[in-house]
DNA sequence: TAGTGATTTCAGAAATTTCTGAAATCACAG
DNA sequence: CTGTGATTTCAGAAATTTCTGAAATCACTA
């Protein structure tokens, strides 16, 4: 490997980090490298930089973009393909955060519907799918509440971000404000 | 394996998942089998009804506890442990969110924060530590929101979440309530 | 159409992870 | 102590994943 001591560091955290995640170290170098280079690099230059073999390099690349995290780009007069990561760092983290929905989450939830269609046997089955059922409502809020906040421009995002748990005051005084006004009952959790 | 057929399905899916996070798939067989099960299983069931050996059910649990997401429970006149996971899944979703921040987030900032300390010693790692620098920021806010959620009792929490993005109408409601009664400027991002 | 360089594919090699059975350890009862 | 059963450890076997080099494919030019 042969690159600046501070983006090897970098990428080489990236590597370990990778293979926690399902990733595996090279597709997490090569994104930490593509992330932290200042112009779009080509597959010969990856695989120099990293020291790996120029096959496995495209094989990689090929992982990257089918997450969505690498952009290609060109240049003019050279055929080759060179790779970058996008600018914003917001971007990224909706495009993560979608792939991995998509990879980890929606097969579970299709699982445990399929699962909680069926008539349960027995009453170990039974208390099997009550289990499953409270599973399945919880992820569904979550998404729910993914699907809702992922719309958000990214400066609204940030606001809700900065606010945390501070929000839960706000939902108070609304309540107060709106009994009062009308005279109804609080009822925070009423979605409409 | 020796399961009924809906706790099998959903045993089988949850070590496929296991793979593609970090933990490996019989350590995710086990965790199925003991969400779904009514009562407390010891070693050897869990052993017989997936059909792995004793000793690699031994390692699982360690791991699995090493997570925190088994509870150990003892019979009267029994010496064998037995294993639960705990029954309120909000928990669960807790010591998920907890542990993961942990081996992942924790130990990302913590190079991240070392690099930038240091000296960029050319444009190339200066550009770099620019970047790292974005993502530095990105995950100090996400990591603060969440240790500002996750102090909320799990009611308030499901509140939040069912009210997703709506909680920025609010945001405005009250901004226009506080510019209107003390004269200030809106300020969304305002932390205090 | 032949030639050139970039890229991909893929069979097998290398590395890593997972799993097992046998032995060791442990905890307790008699 | 000694025996019994539960549990853990660990070296190596088995399985899986990752990586490579050689060959194939592709895209484009002359």
């Amino acid at each position: 490997m042969n690159l600046p001591p501070l983006v090897q560091s970098f990428v080489l955290h990236f590597g370990e980090m990778g293979s926690r995640w399902g990733i595996n170290r090279t597709v997490g170098q090569i994104y930490a490298l593509l992330f932290v280079s200042p112009a779009p690099l080509c597959a010969e230059e990856i695989a120099d930089s990293l020291g790996i073999s120029r096959s496995n390099v495209s094989m990689s690349l090929r992982e990257l973009q089918a997450w969505n995290l690498v952009l290609l780009k060109h240049k003019p007069d050279d055929r080759r393909d060179f790779f970058t990561t996008p600018d914003d760092v917001w971007q990224i983290l909706r495009t993560l955060a979608e792939e991995r929905k998509k990879r980890e989450v929606d097969p579970t939830l299709s699982v445990l519907r399929e699962i909680l269609m069926q008539r349960p046997a027995s009453e170990a089955e039974r208390y099997a799918q009550e289990r499953m059922g409270e599973m399945h409502t919880l992820i569904e809020q979550l998404t729910h509440w993914y699907e809702d906040v992922k719309q958000l421009e990214t400066e609204r995002l940030a606001t809700l971000l900065s606010l945390g748990a501070k929000v839960t005051k706000l939902l108070e005084a609304k309540d107060r404000v709106i009994s009062l006004g009308r005279g109804r009952r609080p009822n925070p959790a009423n979605k409409s």
